[in-house]
DNA sequence: GCGTTATTTCAGGAATTTCTGGAACTCCAT
DNA sequence: ATGGAGTTCCAGAAATTCCTGAAATAACGC
């Protein structure tokens, strides 16, 4: 089985990219050629299509349904599992948001929650609790707008991006607003109170 | 030279994670072990500090200033290198975001214009260029996104972040005004109304 | 049950990446 | 120049990851 040039070419290209997403090459190219292919594929057509071995595409599939990027379709009268992507590109997205959040930064913050615990036993440790403190400050408040964002319906969602830095002009608005409202409200910046540790 | 042990576990922690983030685990722990130091270090230091070999520092240190993550001091009367991170985590987080889609993203896009280029040879190429064109429009909306919320200060970002979701009701509120504005108008949504004026 | 087909597991070989020690290079002070 | 401190380059060793073929397991129709 030979693929069309424009096929070949992106499933190549995910390969090879493949290692800088995180992704081996072979489950980079079976993702592609899922997402391209206009009707779902079981194993046997992927194997021939992409000319590797069955067990390695059987590993593909696997982690890719670990991460949630492909769909089991079973056609009437087959026994075999044929598999696609989601078509909507707005539910990928989000799904590789969630993992790689899951995998790159989930675990991190546990970690740095658990070394906040700790009390400091030195003045250089003390001075590592407060460049944590801040990393985990960070993290959080970028967890807590992703945790939001997420739920947002795809429309709602697509005008946020089209705003984009837009979005300052209403916040400047909404700002004066408020400040009209409680005048007295002193400005505190999110980080300022981290950065009195300057060299 | 042996670490405080709150050093010590942020350090592994950082090597350990480094492969999922795309960077080995020397580059992981010296950079967590210059985001930590109350001062910046040279590469012998590093070397004590981690145990390991001379060459590894230095191909750490050089990757590490491919990704604009570290900085060069000089102190005087010292001919050595010396090496810290910024201290913004803001600024880190800005300078991982550029890097991470250069690396990640850029290249895509690049070749997903490509492959759009040409004009397809089959019915299934067809197809798969329809897909592609999908792709490749949400990755265009996201990093055009991106490249609008990056120019902004901490302040604004932070101000952002903390909105979080509530950036819709804003939107509604907006939406409403300019319904009332202009109530000729039959049945907009609520981005339709964005769509034209975020240029 | 039994044979057939589909899928998964797994050990080990292949390929890639990471790490090391040492040689080479640069820069500066003498 | 020369010596020495600092840094980088590089070839091979070590470690890790990836891929395969063969064997095991599962699922179904008869």
């Amino acid at each position: 089985m030979t693929l069309p040039p424009l096929v070949q070419a992106f499933v190549l290209h995910f390969g090879e990219m493949g290692s800088r997403w995180g992704i081996n090459r072979s489950v980079g190219q079976v993702y592609a050629l899922l997402y391209l292919s206009p009707e779902p594929l079981n194993a046997d057509q992927i194997v021939a299509a992409l000319g590797v071995s069955r067990s390695n595409v059987s590993m593909a599939l696997r982690e890719l349904q670990a991460w949630n990027l492909v769909l089991l379709r079973h056609l009437p009268g087959d026994r075999r599992d044929h598999f696609t992507t989601p078509d909507d590109v707005w539910v990928i997205l989000r799904t590789l948001a969630e993992e790689r959040k899951k995998r790159e930064i989930d675990p991190t913050l546990t970690v740095l929650r658990e070394l906040l615990m700790q009390s400091p036993g030195s003045e250089d440790e003390r001075h590592a609790q407060a460049r944590i403190r801040a990393m985990h400050a960070m993290i959080e408040q970028l967890t807590g707008w992703y945790d939001e964002v997420k739920r947002l319906p795809n429309e709602r969602l697509a005008a946020l991006l089209r705003l984009g830095a837009g979005v300052t002009r209403l916040l400047e608005t909404a700002d004066r607003v408020v400040a009209f409202a409680k005048p007295a409200r002193p400005a505190a910046t999110t980080e300022s109170q981290w950065t009195k540790e300057s060299p």
